[in-house]
DNA sequence: CTGAAAGCGCTTACAG
DNA sequence: CTGAAAGCGCTTACAG
C-alpha cells in the first residue's frame, strides 16, 4: 500500500538494492543514477520504513534516554530542557529518542532493559549520575554504549561523562563577588549529599581558602540564615528564591543587605524580584555534546573506546540580586 | 547470535509460528503446549525483537507525544510530568513512546511527519490545544489517529480530547472563597489568551454574576493590583506567586490583607510561604486517560470512531493563601 | 558502478 | 490446536 523502495526501483529503472545505496547517499553510486533515483523517490513521495530498516541494518539509530527515579524533585526543569536538547541535536544524525522514566530505580530498570533486550536502542544516555546506580551497573555488564550527563563521585575513569565544571563554578562565584568587595560570604545548600553540592561547595571553599577568607557552610532550614555574611553563594535558583524571601520576610533587602549568587539559571532565576544572578549551565550545549559522544561511542570499535569527560561552559548571568558592597 | 523465536521453537520442539501465538497468549494455543513454549522462553531468556514485530505485523505500538512548540513556557513542570504518566500508562499496555518536540511549529511538524511517515509511531498524543495548528490539520487530513490533551476552541465535535473542566473549576473558586466570606473577588491573569485562560476566566465569571457579585478582570503587569478585593482567583501558581510578591513588597500580608487562589498544583505552589492553595489538576490521570483514550480510538474500526471529550476531575489543595474573610 | 539474492526475526492467513 | 509458508521492506555481502 504505501510506496517502498521497490516502487522506487520499478520507476528508476533500477535494483531496489541501488535505491538504498542512493538513500545512504553511498559514494559508490554514479551521480548520474543518484540523480535519476533521487528523482523517483521525490515523485512517488517515498519515505523508508524505519522498522524494515532497523531489522535488516541490526541498527536502531535509537538512543535511549534515562530520566532520574522520583522526578517529583523540584529541579524539574532541567529535564524537559535537556530532553529537548538532545531530541534537536539527535535529529540532526537523524536518530530518534525513546525514553526510560519511572518513579523507582527498579521500574527505570525495567524499561531500561526493556528498550535493550527488545533491541528498541543502541545505547543510553543517561540524565543523572548517583554515586552507584544499578542500572549503570547494567550497562557496563552488558557492554552498552552509554553516557552519563554528570559526574558520578567515584568517577570510574571508563566512564563518559558530559558535565559542567561544577568545582570552577564554585571558585568563580567567590572571585565574582570578591571583585564586588564581599569577604564575608557564605555557601547555602538544603542538602549536604550529591555530586553537584559538593564539587559546587569544594570549589567554594578552595578559593576562599585561597583567599584567606573565613568560610561557612549554612545548611538551609537546619541552621540560621542570618550572621555577618554581606554575600551568599546558594546551590541552586529554586533554593535561592527561598533564601531571599526569608531576608525580605526579616525585612531586609537583597542585594542592598546582602547580595545572593545562585546556579543554573533554570525558570526560577527571573520568577520574582530581584531575579537571580546565577550561573547559567548551558544546557542545550550539554544535550548536544551527549548526543555527539554517545555518537562517537558507538561508532567506534568497541576496543578503542576512548571515554572522556566533557566539559561544557557556564556562563554568569548577571541581574539584579548580586552588587557592589 | 540472539535467541530468536526459531531457538525457542527448537528447544521446545513445536513450530516457530507457534511461539509467536503463545507470545500473544492467544487463546488457541493449549494450555500444555504455552506452558512448554514459556519455559524455553525462560531458559533461553528469549526476548521479542520490536523491529521484526513492527515489521511483520504493520503496528508499532508506539505513539508519538507532542509537545508545544517553544517549551521555554514557563509552564514546563507540566510537560514533563504528563510525559512521565503517559509513559507509565504505556507500559501497562506494552506500548512504547516517541517524541517530537521543537522551538518552532515547523520544527514540531516535521518530526510529527516523520514519525508517521518512517511508520514509527500508530498516532500521537498532542499536548497542546491551539485554536489552530498545522500538526492538527495534517493529522486530520493524512486520518492518523490523534488525541488531544486540552480543549480547542473551534471545538471541532470530531476530536478527542482529555482535560479538566476548567469553566467548572473557575466557578469552584469562586464558590471557595464566598464560602470563606469573600464577595469582592477579582480574577488576575497575565495574558487575555488560550483556551485556559477564557475557559476559567469564564467560570469565574458566570459564578460571580449568578451570585450578583460585581466581578473584575485584572491583568497583571498591565492594571493595578491593588483595589477593594478581599480575593483574587490566579490563573495558575506561577502568576499567583508573581502576584503574593507585590503584596508583600507592598507592606500586605497574605492571606491576612487578601486572599488568594490559583491553578494547578505544580512545583511553584509549595517553593515559598505563604503556601498556594491551589486546583490539582490530576496530571497524572490526564495522562493515563490520554493513553487509554488512544488505545481505545486506534483499535476501533475507523468508522466507529466514537471521538469525545474526556473529562479529569479536579480537587482543591487547601494550603496557606486563603483564609477566612 | 550496479544487480541478484539471501536474510534480518517476526506475523498471519491458510490448511489440516 | 498446530504447522508450513509467504511476506513485511529493507540491507549488504558477493559477483561482475
Amino acid at each position: 500500500m504505501a510506496v517502498t523502495i521497490k516502487d522506487v526501483a520499478a520507476r528508476a529503472g533500477v535494483n531496489a538494492s541501488t535505491v538504498s545505496r542512493v538513500l545512504k547517499d553511498s559514494s559508490e553510486i554514479s551521480d548520474k543514477t543518484k540523480a535519476k533515483v533521487r528523482k523517483a523517490i521525490d515523485e512517488l513521495g517515498y519515505r523508508r520504513n524505519a522498522a524494515a530498516g532497523i531489522l535488516a541494518s541490526g541498527k536502531t539509530n535509537t538512543i535511549g534516554v534515562v530520566f532520574p527515579p522520583v522526578v517529583g524533585k523540584s529541579n524539574q526543569p532541567f529535564f524537559m530542557q535537556i530532553l529537548t536538547a538532545i531530541n534537536a541535536e539527535a535529529q540532526k544524525s537523524q536518530v530518534s529518542i525513546a525514553i526510560a522514566t519511572g518513579h523507582e530505580t527498579e521500574e527505570v530498570e525495567r524499561q531500561v532493559r526493556l528498550l535493550h533486550q527488545e533491541k528498541r536502542v543502541d545505547g543510553f544516555i543517561v540524565l543523572y549520575a548517583g554515586a552507584s546506580d544499578s542500572v549503570r551497573d547494567y550497562m557496563m555488564e552488558e557492554n552498552i554504549p552509554f553516557v552519563l550527563v554528570g559526574t558520578p563521585s567515584e568517577s570510574d575513569s571508563k566512564l563518559s561523562c558530559i558535565d559542567n565544571d561544577n568545582h570552577l563554578m564554585g571558585r568563580r562565584a567567590v572571585q565574582y563577588l570578591t571583585g564586588l568587595g564581599h569577604e564575608r560570604i557564605a555557601f547555602v545548600s538544603n542538602t549536604r549529599r550529591g555530586e553537584v553540592f559538593k564539587q559546587r561547595y569544594r570549589g567554594f571553599a578552595d578559593e576562599m581558602d585561597f583567599r584567606e577568607l573565613k568560610q561557612r557552610l549554612i545548611i538551609f532550614d537546619e541552621e540560621e540564615l542570618f550572621g555577618d555574611e554581606t554575600a551568599l553563594v546558594v546551590l541552586d535558583d529554586a533554593l535561592g528564591i527561598k533564601v531571599i524571601e526569608v531576608f525580605i520576610r526579616a525585612g531586609k533587602t537583597v542585594p542592598k543587605d546582602v547580595s545572593v549568587i545562585t546556579f543554573n539559571n533554570s525558570i526560577f532565576s527571573t520568577l520574582l524580584h530581584p531575579q537571580l544572578t546565577t550561573f547559567d549551565i548551558n544546557i542545550i550545549q550539554l544535550g548536544a555534546a551527549a548526543v555527539q559522544q554517545f555518537l562517537s561511542l558507538s561508532n567506534k570499535d568497541e576496543e578503542k573506546a576512548d571515554e572522556q569527560k566533557i566539559i561544557i561552559p557556564f556562563e554568569l548571568i548577571e541581574r539584579e540580586s548580586a552588587r557592589k558592597l
